[in-house]
DNA sequence: GGCTGGATTTACTTTTACGTAAATCATTTT
DNA sequence: AAAATGATTTACGTAAAAGTAAATCCAGCC
């Protein structure tokens, strides 16, 4: 038996993941994952200097992609995170996390914009080539 | 009358632009132009040295800062620029293009779904603040 | 004709997000 | 016990996207 001593468990209900393990799954580095702790993004715990993910630092890893993906940099991404920690407390800490979350919302809408207006430009660029190619009598 | 002679025409309709107008009407540095220049981006003509800005050129800025709003790097930002600029011209090219247009849409398309994922995710915090404050009856 | 205010060029600097190398330590295998 | 394997730390390196500083140039003007 391993390590983990969980080699038969399936991946949602492992107790935890090495570093190796997860560099596959999100292709990455372990440098990259080890940036992420320096940065306070995740805090695996340890057993002796080897750190031990938990499903729950999995879920962070999977947010950090997600806001990767969105172009966002590192202090934002631990904005967004910290939104998602922050448990609603007392009523004026509550209404500044409220107007956090409006804002984070409406920066992803003005994304959302920007993508869709890229979108259906693309798609008449894809049109007038379609149409140049009917032109030449191109099977597509 | 200053030196562009068109001091009295509305935005849409000028000859040229400024490098300090654009700067201006893009909250970014004539650096940041410049730069934008060195990277192939834009073209503007010159009078001596100076360098004036068609609409054209204009809207290939707006194409920019919107690439830089959804987190794309300036080789993504040419690659898609040229995918505008390309004139559809031979069979082949026609559906080289169609390819990259398909592979941008399809990038652009996950970055929509992480975005509604956020959007989500955002949405339940708000609601659970908003919950947490009627708990505690405070007036919204 | 010297001043003033933009614009330009050149070159060095900075920040972010990691990459990479070297040396050390721990565990498992043989 | 030695070797192999994998993780860690430390520290220097790098590419992208500008920032910044210094010196120069040029047009209009009083």
């Amino acid at each position: 038996m391993g390590v983990w001593e969980n080699s038969l468990k399936s991946p949602e209900q492992k107790q935890f993941y090495s570093i190796t393990e997860l560099t596959r799954e999100f292709g990455v580095s372990t440098r990259t994952i080890r940036f992420y702790e320096d940065e306070g993004l995740i805090q695996p715990v340890r057993r002796g200097r080897t750190r031990l993910f938990k499903p729950s630092d999995r879920r962070l890893l999977m947010l950090i992609m997600r806001g990767k993906r969105l172009g966002f940099s590192i202090a934002e991404i631990r904005e967004i995170i910290s939104i998602y920690k922050e448990p609603p407390g007392e009523s004026g800490q509550l209404k500044l996390l409220i107007q956090r979350v409006v804002e984070k919302r409406d920066q992803l809408l003005q994304k959302r914009k920007d993508i869709d207006e890229t979108i259906a430009e693309l798609d008449q660029v894809e049109e007038q080539c379609l149409g140049r190619m009917a032109e030449l009598g191109v099977r597509t």
